[in-house]
DNA sequence: CTGTTAGCGCTTTCAT
DNA sequence: ATGAAAGCGCTAACAG
């Protein structure tokens, strides 16, 4: 019976390579990582031989513990199926991936677990932090997290929000307010007069810029939105759904039934988020009624199935990928940038593109 | 003119809360991480205090070096913002999270990017690596990946394929014969007898079962494909779409004018995957053809939002968060169970649920 | 150009 | 129960 021979067999160290190319394990650290090589061709090459026969990867950690800080940064997001995010992943990903830095995802969908993932993170030391969560602007753990990204800003690393910023921190944004002027404005000139309007929490940034663009537009226009057709929910496609089934099942939804706009009922249905627009669609096919025809449906964000959905939903489109590398960059960028405009703390980073609005079949002209 | 005093400064180490407590970083090591707590309470107490006054977060980095693993795992995918990959990595997270392990997420679209991020990925010798890609089996960069699984396997790591494994190592996997035949048999028994189909890369492993199931019903019932009838691709919306347009292009759609089944066109697309169909029913679209009325549509995978397209998606189940999860389960399991059934080398891991289908309005009967 | 020698922050025997 | 000290694998001065 063979000796207990098969545990697990660590890697090879630098040690090692240097012991097998006959060099110090400095001249071998120096070929296999170090930036600028000043050394002898032949030791260069006994070095790689020496580290291709022992397959030497070198220990990231190791690596991060000497010099201070890792490649890496964090991103969080609070459901990465969620097609939103993974659109943004995908260009934080991208961004990095180009700049030899990898990606820690880490999912938190409550401010809780926000805050301690942010603290999980920082024993990480990453270049910079990630934070593209979508609810509660105020939450007892707003403080705390503050705090903690402050300490975290103090000892050299980035915290950039994306889209919802929600403390004093450098974050990506794009104009809210100028996409909901936009739809809301196709709205009325579509010929639409009764909306319903699917909102997000009254605390989540981006769902309170754009109400506040789509209201301004709709009161100009001299509509006035019935209270009883404003829902509340997340951001998710679950909640649009429940929104629409919930009018439903109140006989909101009906001409002459209905007790909305005077017993007429709605025409149309801005969501505020494409993926609540898209459970709201299906949630008005249960009802036997047909999007987009019947009643118009608009949504936020042009994610990539919007466009798949039917009939194809009219959006205002956001550079969600574009968001997602510019929040690299940002981090990536020198550090003392920020000191002339009186510190980094509140720079806005906009992405070039604006917030258009993408027309397709799911808004008729009337 | 202050000192230049605002640069960044370093976080609080162990040894900064050890004096502050005065007590040894030994025990302030012991409260703050080791495992059983043998300290009077009296230093626990204080080393907490200290610790919170100080703000310490331990350097993740320094203990993975020391311990010589780290808590994380890392997971491969070709592109996140697929809902195929979200839906698993979805999965990944949450079970890793439940273990207090973080999973880093790297993109490799590429056999040769694959390659590149697994070496990577063993530089920074996670528990276990879950690669989740679903493209060739065959490609020059095979064998190479192989041998570094194997050496990361030799050193103590776990390597993980899901549902495409196409090297001896665990594999997550379901029946795709059984799925694939389950739809064959909907498409036949529902009175469809002329379809067309859309799989992936033949070097592609699910596509290829799937495919084989397909044909196998059809065979038995009679129903002979027209070679021209399939189309390849990647298992992604655009390929998808192309795929069709490409059809249209052909003529080969219509009725009549289609040099398809003896110029009768198909009746039906088999989408060997979700997204797939997801394309080639807008696309069908963009032809003037109502998916579903005028031409069945299936899919494979049952991925969230194809219960939102139009009509929706008649597909076969498969548990992709439960996949996720089974992955990071076998990497976290017992390292030594394979020894008795001949190593893990080519161990499968079923998911408990069966891929079965899901009955939709995409496939009519006829 | 290359070797020596301190660390980096933390874990973990081994004594006490 | 607690402290001293030896690493973990690698980088970065600092001398040659």
């Amino acid at each position: 019976m063979a000796v207990q021979n098969d545990k697990a067999q660590s890697p090879a160290t630098l040690m090692d390579v240097a012991k097998e190319a006959q060099v110090s394990i400095a001249t071998a650290s120096r070929v296999l990582n170090g930036s600028t090589r000043k050394v002898r061709n032949q030791s260069y090459v006994k070095v790689m031989e020496a580290a291709t026969k022992l397959n030497y990867r070198p220990n990231a950690y190791a690596q991060a513990v000497a010099k201070g800080t890792a490649p890496n940064i964090v991103l969080l997001v609070s459901d990465i199926s969620d097609p939103y995010f993974a659109s943004v992943s995908q260009g934080v990903v991208k961004a990095a991936a180009e700049r030899g830095i990898s990606v820690t995802i880490g999912v938190a969908a409550t401010p809780h677990e926000e805050l301690e993932a942010v603290r999980k993170s920082v024993s990480t030391r990453p270049r910079g932090i990630i934070i593209s969560e979508s609810e509660y602007t105020d939450a007892p753990e707003r403080q705390a997290l503050q705090t903690e990204l402050t300490q975290y800003e103090a000892s050299g690393g980035r915290a950039v929000f994306v889209l919802n910023r929600n403390l004093p921190f450098p974050a990506v944004d794009m104009a809210n307010d100028v996409g909901a002027r936009a739809i809301a404005k196709l709205i009325v000139d579509s010929g639409y007069t009764r909306p319903a309007i699917l909102k997000g929490d009254d605390a989540h940034r981006s769902s309170k810029e754009r109400l506040a663009g789509v209201m301004e537009v709709l009161d100009e226009a001299g509509i006035t939105v019935d209270p009883k057709a404003v829902a509340n929910g997340k951001f998710s496609r679950t909640d649009g759904y429940a929104a629409v089934m919930q009018m439903a099942r109140s006989g909101l939804l009906k001409p002459g039934e209905g007790a909305l706009y005077d017993g007429k009922g709605i025409d149309s249905i801005i969501a505020l988020n494409d993926v609540m627009a898209i459970g709201a669609m299906t949630a008005l096919r249960a009802n036997g009624i047909e999007p987009g025809r019947e009643i118009g449906v608009t949504g936020f964000g042009d994610i990539p199935y919007s466009a798949d959905v039917f009939p194809p939903l009219t959006t205002v489109h956001l550079p969600l990928a574009e968001m997602g590398q510019a929040a690299v960059d940002s981090i990536l960028s020198n550090r003392d940038d920020g000191e002339a405009t009186g510190g980094t703390a509140n720079r806005l980073i906009y992405v070039q593109s604006a917030p258009d609005v993408v027309l397709r079949g799911s808004l008729p002209r009337r």
